[in-house]
DNA sequence: GCCAACGTTGGC
DNA sequence: GCCAACGTTGGC
């Protein structure tokens, strides 16, 4: 199984917004580096939920429950499906910054890529960083 | 094909 | 609100 990590603004689509409709289509994704990666997603893949803009944190785990099929509105792009799993305890930018273990995430390195892949080891770290809080 | 201008994302 | 990063567009 592969780990990801989205991005959204509150503003458009939050946590709760996601809660409130128990899944969502993971659409408007205009990113080339960004379909590469939800072209990639299995059913079943997990994904941290990331809150960007306003006090950016991870603050949620989903579920792929469907594979990425071409946008209706404009078949160059394509969206998932996903579905919450269960919240977290924000885990803030700044505290993943200044966490040694997880300085490589891609997060960090590209900065404005909305859908990233997240290593296994990464992963397991920062779900353990949410747990403990 | 190069590159300057421009637009968007997203942290601060 | 500012600005860095970076992707896209369009003139040449």
């Amino acid at each position: 199984m592969n780990h990801w990590l989205i991005k959204s603004e509150p503003a458009s689509y939050s946590w709760d917004d996601l809660v409130r409709d128990g899944g969502t289509e993971w659409d408007g994704v205009r990113n080339p580096t960004a379909r590469i990666n939800l072209r990639a997603m299995a059913v079943g893949d997990l994904a941290f939920f990331y809150r960007s803009v306003t006090e950016p944190a991870v603050v949620g785990i989903v579920r792929v429950s469907r594979t990425a099929q071409p946008d209706p509105r404009d078949d160059k792009w394509v969206s998932v499906r996903v579905e919450p799993v269960r919240p977290l305890a924000p885990v803030t930018l700044k505290t993943i910054k200044a966490d040694p273990a997880l300085a490589a995430m891609e997060l960090l390195r590209q900065s404005r890529l909305s859908v990233a892949p997240v290593r296994p080891e990464e992963w397991t770290h920062l779900k353990g960083l949410a747990e403990a809080g």
